[in-house]
DNA sequence: GAGCACTGC
C-alpha cells in the first residue's frame, strides 16, 4: 500500500540535498578564512580579492552569519509521525461527511446553495432564517403571535381593587412622592401621552422622573381598567441603578420585589408579574429581548432613561424603535434625558412633544480659575517657553498698570492666566485651595489613577493633614476603596472629609454630604483614531454638560461651592456635551447586532443613527469581521459569525470560548475571556503597588503570561469561596470579591451558552468532559493567541524604562507596566499576544502572554510556504517569517488544513468532539504540536524595515517620559 | 513606571 503522503519523501530528499548544499559553502567558508573580525585591521578580507569581490565577500559573510544564527523549525520524529498518521487519516473524512454536496454547491449564488453542505438540522434551519430574514417581514411575522398582554377583564377589575385599597404605609411613602417635582407634571405628562406616540420628558436628578413617571402610567392604566394590557419596561444605564430604582419604586408601592416592580440585569434578576407591572432592566438587556421579541409584543411603554449619555446601546435602540413603532401604533415611547438639549431626541423623533420636570437642587456658588488664583494667590512655575515679544508684551503692560495698587492683585491673577502652565493640572493649587476651605466634605475630580496617587502623596506628605482632621477615600474603578461604607457617611466631629475621585463621582457614585466640589476640568476619553488606527485615551477638557454635573454634585443636601480650575475663557472652547460613545469606540459587535436584528447592510442601518459614524470606521470594523470569518464578502453572517453575534462577548474572545469548548479545556479560557471583556480583577492598591505586583507575578506562575494570571486568580478564587476563606484569599491577593464573583457567573453565562448551542454537553463550565485539557497551560495560550489573533508583536528591547516590542501596524510599543510581561530578564520567546492596545503616553499593551512559534503557527488562519535562495520560509498572515524544514512545513500546513475542515464541519454542525475518533486525534496531535519545545528565532529582518531603528525606540521612551 | 466610565437572554 502506498503512503498518502509518499510525495514527501522525495521533496525531503530534495530539501536535504538543498540544506546540504549550503552547508558545504559555509564550511569552506570557515575553513578559507578562519575566523577573522570584520575589521580590516585584524586583517578582514582575504589579500586576493579586489574591487567588487571584496563587497560580495562580506556580504556573503554578513548572509552567513544570519544564517548560523537563524535556528530552524524542524519537527520532531516523533511529532512527525504524529502528524503523519493523522493525515493519513483525513484522508475522505469529511467529504464522507459532507456526502459530497459541498465542493461544487459552494460556487453557486444562492444562500441555499452556499449552504448546502449543511445538514438538515435546528442549526441549519435557524441558520437560514437568520441569513436570509429582514426586519420588517419579522416585524410583520411578529405581530401575527399571540402577545401575554391580552385583555383580561378579571385581571383588570383584580389589579383596580388591590390598587384602591391602598395599604397605611403605601399612603405614608405617597406623602413623599407628591412632594417630587414631578408629581406636579403627572397630569400634564399623561395627557400627553394620551395623544402621542412618542414624547420626551426631560428633567435634572432629584426631580424623581425615573421613579415617578413609570408609576404614573402604571397607575393611570390599573385606574383605567387596563392593567392587564400594560407592561412597562424603563432601561438603566447602569446594573447598580436598575436594582436600586426597581427596589426604591417597590419600597414606594409598599410592596416587595417582584409583584408590580421587578429588574432584570444580566446575571441578575427579580421579574414583575407579567401583567400591570414596570420592569427595570439595563439597556444591554432590552437589546437582548428584541432578539427574541422584535416587535416588543411583551410590552405596552418603553421608557428610555438617561439617554442623554448618549451610550452606544441607548442610540441603537432610538434608531431601532423608529422602525418598530411605525408598525406598532400601540406602543408608546418615552424618551427621558437630563435637562442637556432635549431638543434633539424630539427632533430625531419628528419633533414629538416635549415635557421639562424643574429639578430641585440647592444653589451651588462657581467659581473659576481667576477666583482661585485670587483667593489662594497661587503662582504657577515661571513659564520658560512663552515667545520673546509676549513676555515683553506683559512687561510692559504690568508697568503700565504697576501704579494702580487697587488693581495689583487683579493683574496679577491676569498675568497668571497668560502663563501657560494655567492651562495645566496643577496637583498643587488643588492642595492649596483644599487648605484653605471651611469644614464640609471635599469632592475633587482628576482625570486619572496617576493624579490621584499624587495629589493622595503630596497631602499625606506636607503634614496639613494630620489623620485626626482628615479622612482622605482616593475614588477609581481600580482602587480598593478601604471602606467602602464610610465613604457615603459622614466622618465623626472636627474630621474633615475629602474624595479625590474621577469622573466615576459624576454619575456612578454619589455622595451626597458633598459641600465643595473642585473641578480640574478635565477628564480621560477613550477614543479610536482612524488616521493612526488606534484606540487612544488621553485627558481632554470635560464638555459643558459634565461640568454641569461635576458642579450639581454639591449641592445635594446644602448650599454648596464648585471650583473650576479652567478659566471663563476656556470654558468658551468646551463642546457642549460629550462625543457620543458610538463614535469614539469600535464597530464590531454593533454590526453583529445589526446582523442578528437582521437590519440589512450596517452602513445603512447606522446611517439612521441620531450621530452616524464615519463610514471609514465602519469599514475598519467589517474588514475585521471577514478577518475572524464572521462576515462573508456580501456583508451576510458567516455560521461562526452567527454564533458569535449571540454570545455576550466581543467576537475575539467569543471564538475563545468555542474554541475551548472543541478542545476541551473551558474553564481557564472562560475566565480568561470574562476577565478580558468585563473587566479584570486585579486592584491597584495605593501605596502597596509593588506587593500587588508580587502577588499578580505569583498568580502567573512563570508562564509569562497576564492572561494565565487572570485565570489562576478565578481558579483559587472559587476554590477559597468553596471553603469560605474567597474574602482573605482577595485581601492578600489584592483582588476585587465583587468583579471574581461576576466573573465566576459569567462562566456559567457561557457554559449556557455553549450547551444550547451543542458546543457543550453540560451547562456546568466544571463539567470533566468539557475539562480534559484544562490544566494543559500551553494549550490554553494557544486558544488565548488564536482569539487574539492578529494580534502580535515581536519583543526587541528591555531597557529601564521599559520593555519594547514590534508590531507590523505600528512599529515600536511598549508594553504596560502592570503587565507580568514588563521588563523581564529572559523571554521564553520574543513573541507576544495582547488584547488591548492602547495611546495614552506611549503606545501600550496592556495584556500580553508570549507565545511561542508553534503556538503562533496553530494561531494563525493559514500560512504561506516561500523558498528564498535556497531556504524555506513559513509566513504567516500577522508578518512573522520563520525559516523552516521544508518537511516539516509541509506537514504543519497540511496539519492546519485539516484543522480548518474540522472548524469548518463543527460550526455548521455544532457538536462536542469525539475523542476517540479522528476528530480527537486531530486534536491530540494539534496539541502536541502547540506544545513542541522547537527552539525557533524570527528570522532577522533588518531594523529599519521593521520601522525599529534605535532612534525610534528612543523617541518611544521620549514619549514615555513625557 | 501606569488603565476615564459603563454594558450583554
Amino acid at each position: 500500500m502506498s503512503h498518502p503522503y509518499g510525495s514527501f519523501s522525495a521533496q525531503r530528499m530534495h530539501s536535504r540535498r538543498r540544506h546540504g548544499d549550503r552547508g558545504e559553502s559555509s564550511q569552506s567558508g570557515e575553513s578559507h578564512f578562519g575566523n577573522h573580525g570584520r575589521g580590516r585591521g585584524q586583517g578582514g578580507h582575504p589579500p586576493w580579492l579586489k574591487g567588487k569581490q571584496i563587497g560580495l565577500y562580506y556580504r556573503d559573510k554578513a548572509r552567513e552569519m544570519k544564517q548560523k544564527s537563524t535556528k530552524v523549525i524542524k519537527l520532531s520524529e516523533h511529532v512527525q509521525v504524529q502528524i503523519e498518521r493523522v493525515l493519513y487519516n483525513s484522508k475522505g473524512y469529511y467529504e464522507k461527511l459532507y456526502n459530497n454536496a459541498y465542493a461544487e454547491d459552494t460556487l453557486h449564488g444562492t444562500l441555499e446553495n452556499k449552504y448546502m453542505h449543511i445538514h438538515d438540522s435546528q442549526f441549519k434551519r435557524k441558520f437560514m432564517n437568520m441569513v436570509s430574514g429582514n426586519l420588517h417581514e419579522n416585524l410583520d411575522r411578529a405581530l401575527l403571535v399571540k402577545s401575554r398582554l391580552e385583555r383580561d377583564s378579571d385581571l383588570d377589575k383584580m389589579l383596580f381593587n388591590e390598587f384602591k385599597t391602598a395599604t397605611q404605609e403605601y399612603q405614608s411613602m405617597e406623602k413623599i412622592r407628591l412632594k417630587l417635582p414631578a408629581h406636579h407634571k403627572k397630569v400634564d405628562i399623561l395627557r400627553l401621552l394620551k395623544t402621542n406616540q412618542v414624547i420626551v420628558i426631560s428633567g435634572e436628578t432629584g426631580c424623581g422622573k425615573t421613579t415617578q413617571v413609570p408609576q404614573f402610567i402604571l397607575d393611570d392604566a390599573i385606574e383605567h381598567r387596563d392593567g392587564s394590557v400594560t407592561r412597562i419596561i424603563c432601561t438603566q444605564p447602569r446594573r447598580i441603578s436598575a436594582i436600586s430604582v426597581a427596589e426604591r419604586v417597590a419600597a414606594e408601592r409598599a410592596e416587595r420585589l417582584g409583584k408590580s416592580v421587578g429588574f432584570h440585569i444580566r446575571l441578575e434578576k427579580v421579574l414583575p408579574r407579567d401583567r400591570g407591572s414596570i420592569l427595570f432592566c439595563t439597556t444591554g438587556m432590552l437589546l437582548q429581548f428584541l432578539q427574541g421579541d422584535p416587535a416588543l409584543k411583551e410590552f405596552s411603554h418603553i421608557i428610555l432613561d438617561e439617554i442623554h449619555e448618549r451610550t452606544t446601546e441607548s442610540d441603537f435602540i432610538l434608531a431601532l424603535l423608529k422602525l418598530i413603532i411605525s408598525k406598532r401604533s400601540d406602543l408608546k415611547v418615552l424618551l427621558m434625558s437630563a435637562t442637556v438639549n432635549p431638543e434633539s431626541f424630539s427632533e430625531y423623533y419628528n419633533n414629538c412633544p416635549m415635557i421639562h420636570i424643574p429639578g430641585f437642587t440647592y444653589p451651588v456658588t462657581e467659581y473659576y480659575l481667576e477666583d482661585v488664583l485670587f483667593l489662594t494667590e497661587f503662582k504657577f512655575p515661571p513659564a520658560t517657553a512663552l515667545p520673546q515679544d509676549h513676555r515683553k508684551h506683559i512687561k510692559k503692560y504690568k508697568q503700565e498698570q504697576q501704579k494702580r495698587d487697587e488693581f495689583q492683585d487683579m493683574i496679577e491673577v491676569i498675568d497668571q492666566l497668560r502663563n501657560p502652565h494655567s492651562e495645566k493640572l496643577s496637583l498643587d493649587l488643588i492642595e492649596q485651595l483644599i487648605r484653605k476651605r471651611d469644614p464640609g466634605a471635599i469632592l475633587v475630580f482628576l482625570p486619572g489613577m496617576m493624579d490621584i496617587i499624587k495629589l493622595n502623596k503630596i497631602m499625606l506628605e506636607n503634614g496639613h493633614y494630620p489623620q485626626n482632621q482628615y479622612v482622605i477615600y482616593p475614588l477609581h474603578s481600580r482602587m480598593p476603596t478601604i471602606d467602602q461604607k464610610l465613604i457615603f457617611k459622614e466622618p465623626s466631629e472636627g474630621v474633615r472629609k475629602i474624595i479625590i475621585a474621577t469622573s466615576i463621582a459624576e454619575t456612578s457614585i454619589t455622595i451626597e454630604d458633598v459641600v465643595y466640589v473642585i473641578d480640574c476640568g478635565k477628564t480621560k476619553y477613550g477614543k479610536f483614531d482612524l488616521q493612526k488606527n488606534i484606540q487612544t485615551l488621553e485627558p481632554e477638557w470635560v464638555s459643558l454638560a459634565n461640568a454641569r454635573q461635576r458642579k450639581g454634585r454639591a449641592g445635594r443636601v446644602k448650599p454648596g461651592v464648585c471650583y473650576h480650575l479652567y478659566s471663563k475663557a476656556r470654558e468658551k472652547t468646551f463642546e457642549c456635551f460629550p462625543l457620543p460613545e458610538m463614535l469614539r469606540t469600535r464597530l464590531e459587535e454593533v454590526i453583529l447586532q445589526i446582523k442578528i436584528l437582521q437590519l440589512g447592510k450596517a452602513k445603512t442601518f447606522l446611517e439612521s443613527v441620531m450621530s452616524p459614524p464615519n463610514m471609514k470606521a465602519i469599514d475598519l470594523s467589517l474588514d475585521l469581521l471577514r478577518t475572524l470569518n464572521a462576515l462573508d464578502d456580501e456583508e451576510h453572517l458567516t455560521p461562526l459569525g452567527y454564533h458569535l453575534a449571540q454570545l455576550p462577548l466581543d467576537p475575539r474572545t467569543g471564538k475563545m470560548i468555542i474554541w475551548a469548548a472543541l478542545f476541551s479545556c473551558v474553564e481557564p479560557v472562560f475566565a480568561i475571556a470574562a476577565s478580558l471583556n468585563f473587566k479584570d480583577a486585579f486592584y491597584c492598591p495605593l501605596g502597596k503597588e509593588e506587593e500587588a505586583r508580587k502577588k499578580k507575578l505569583e498568580l502567573n506562575m512563570n508562564q509569562f503570561s497576564d492572561h494565565i494570571a487572570l485565570s489562576e486568580a478565578l481558579t483559587r478564587f472559587e476554590a477559597a469561596y468553596k471553603r469560605s476563606y474567597a474574602s482573605s484569599f482577595c485581601r492578600d491577593y489584592f483582588l476585587s470579591f465583587n468583579t471574581l464573583k461576576l466573573l465566576s457567573e459569567m462562566k456559567t453565562q457561557f457554559a449556557q451558552h455553549l450547551y444550547q448551542m451543542k458546543f457543550m454537553n453540560s451547562e456546568n463550565p466544571s463539567d470533566v468532559n468539557a475539562n480534559k485539557n484544562s490544566k494543559n497551560t500551553v494549550l490554553i495560550k494557544a486558544i488565548v493567541c488564536a482569539g487574539l489573533y492578529p494580534n502580535v508583536a515581536v519583543i526587541r528591547k528591555v531597557t529601564r524604562n521599559g520593555t519594547f516590542a514590534w508590531t507590523p501596524e505600528d512599529g515600536c510599543v511598549a508594553i504596560h507596566p502592570s503587565s507580568v510581561n514588563d521588563r523581564v530578564k529572559e523571554y521564553t520567546s520574543p513573541y507576544i499576544t495582547y488584547f488591548t492596545k492602547q495611546l495614552s503616553t506611549a503606545i501600550y499593551l496592556h495584556d500580553t502572554t508570549c507565545v511561542t512559534a508553534p503556538i503562533l503557527l496553530f494561531a494563525a488562519p493559514n500560512m504561506s510556504i516561500r523558498k528564498e535562495k535556497g531556504n524555506y520560509f513559513i509566513s504567516l498572515p500577522s508578518s512573522q517569517n520563520f525559516a523552516c524544514d521544508w518537511q516539516s512545513a509541509q506537514l504543519i500546513q497540511k496539519l492546519q488544513e485539516q484543522f480548518n475542515n474540522l472548524l469548518e464541519y463543527k460550526i455548521t454542525h455544532p457538536g462536542t468532539v469525539c475523542w476517540n475518533g479522528f476528530e480527537g486525534d486531530l486534536l491530540k496531535a494539534l496539541t502536541l504540536f502547540v506544545n513542541h519545545s522547537a527552539i525557533i528565532n524570527l528570522v532577522c529582518q533588518k531594523d529599519e524595515e521593521m520601522g525599529f531603528s534605535e532612534s525610534n525606540i528612543q523617541k518611544c521612551e521620549d514619549n514615555m517620559c513625557d
